[in-house]
DNA sequence: TGACGTCAAGATCCG
DNA sequence: CGGATCTTGACGTCA
């Protein structure tokens, strides 16, 4: 069972993709953004296969507007050669790559130029997998699209263009179910006579049910049942209520004990997860230590190495407690530690603790920093301890003398980030 | 016509 | 000027 995150890393500047509106979008730009996202891609599957992580979703605004007819920019020729490599990078390191096209492009619409566009945009995304030299189990997940007054037309007028699909694209193309429109038994009906596969989406699932009801278990099985061989392992989406916001909205980060009953639910089937929240690698990276058999205290020491001045932040106490927790080198306390971990981040962070942290993050810098920037430093904090100005300022100080003054261990820290 | 979702770019404001 | 914060863009559907 494979495990993935969708599209951007997080707590890493130099793996952030860039973009462009369209009115600047001269083939110049597109050039620069476009070489730059590639670079950055390569990067991110490196990241990925270092840590385990094999599934991953590319983002389509990797080269911006590329599906779109106004913009004539030979992206295919151009970079045919970046996109193989990436490809076999991919391959060779047991990656499975994925991309996913958002809700605005709608297969199903009655209008023939909201079509159009949608087929170019299936176009791009099958083509950019193709010159990657992926195999056919590298899918492109679309949403069904809306209901215009007439659900029975609407599944029809989907199943009707799908066929009009180049085999191409049909090959990779694998349907979800949405949080509103389409559920699971809705999506069933239209990959059995079109032999799509399907993707289940807990979450959406969970918020918009089919009237029928079976375990969530069963329904994955059933989508299951659509995929062949070739198609690989039927994949599922994975995300978290975000509680105290609206119904279908993505977590934070994944919640490990939640996600270890689902996962144990799950373990006799064959899937690959891909997460969908808002940490993204963070969580991919805590959800496969979780599973892990063969996970060492290393890689825990390794987290918490990227943890701890955000932990201290939020609470002392946890930060002890996870320090004894991983005292005894011959334990592997995965759960017990990410629970510590979720458990800190819910407490608000006091002014002592938050200032506690400043000082032990300011440790990495007092040896060379410039007398200028410890006074600045002394006057921040001293504000800060008056209730003048609030913690971020103190914190992007911090931030930009880590600009100054590079340092491996804080710089994968995820203190300035969460 | 606004909400929806998503992210970086772009615009604006501040000292 | 640099930096922080707010707004826009790009997409289609639905209420």
């Amino acid at each position: 069972m494979k495990i993935g995150y969708a599209c951007l890393v997080e707590g890493k500047k130099e793996l952030a993709m860039r973009s462009c509106t369209l009115k600047n979008a001269t083939e110049e730009k597109l050039r620069e953004i476009t070489e730059h996202n590639l670079t950055v891609l390569d990067r991110i599957l490196d990241y990925n296969i270092e840590n385990g992580i094999l599934l991953f979703r590319i983002s389509s605004d990797l080269i911006p507007f590329a599906s779109k007819k106004e913009v004539e920019f030979p992206w295919q020729r151009l970079y045919a050669n970046e996109l193989q490599n990436l490809g076999e990078k991919a391959l060779k390191g047991g990656l499975r790559l994925s991309m996913h096209p958002g809700q605005y492009t709608v297969l199903n619409s009655p209008n023939p130029d909201v079509v159009e566009r949608a087929v170019l945009d299936l176009e791009y995304h099958t083509e950019f997998l193709d010159l990657c030299g992926l195999k056919e189990d590298s899918k492109v997940i679309l949403h069904i699209g809306g209901i215009y007054g007439n659900k029975v037309e609407a599944k029809q007028r989907f199943v009707e263009n799908y066929n009009l699909l180049s085999p191409n694209i049909r090959k990779r193309l694998i349907i979800e179910n949405d949080d509103k429109l389409y559920h699971v038994e809705d999506v069933l009906e239209i990959a059995n006579i079109a032999q799509i596969p399907v993707v289940f989406d807990v979450l959406h699932h969970k918020v918009n049910p089919p009237a029928e009801e079976k375990k969530v278990t069963d329904w994955i099985r059933l989508c299951g049942e659509t995929w062949k061989d070739f198609d690989g392992v039927p994949k599922i989406h994975y995300s978290q209520q975000w509680i105290g916001n609206k119904a279908g909205s993505h977590s934070k980060t994944i919640c490990l004990e939640e996600f270890m009953k689902f996962y144990q639910s799950v373990s006799t089937i064959p899937i690959d997860i891909m997460l969908e929240v808002k940490d993204k690698n963070l969580s991919a990276v805590k959800c496969i230590l979780g599973t892990s058999r063969t996970g060492t205290i290393r890689q825990l020491e390794k987290e918490w190495a990227n943890y701890k001045y955000t932990i201290l932040e939020h609470s002392p106490k946890h930060y002890q407690e996870i320090r004894s927790l991983l005292k005894d080198k011959n334990s592997n306390p995965v759960h017990d530690f990410y629970r510590l971990v979720e458990e800190a981040m819910e407490l608000e962070p006091a002014r002592g603790h938050v200032i506690n942290a400043f000082q032990h993050v300011w440790g990495y810098f007092k040896e060379d920093a410039s007398e200028p920037e410890k006074v600045k430093f002394l006057k921040e904090l001293t504000k800060y301890e008056l209730g003048e100005i609030g913690p971020d300022r103190v914190k992007r100080y911090l931030e930009k003398l880590l600009d100054h003054y590079p340092n491996a261990y804080l710089l994968q820290s995820y203190y300035f980030l969460i």
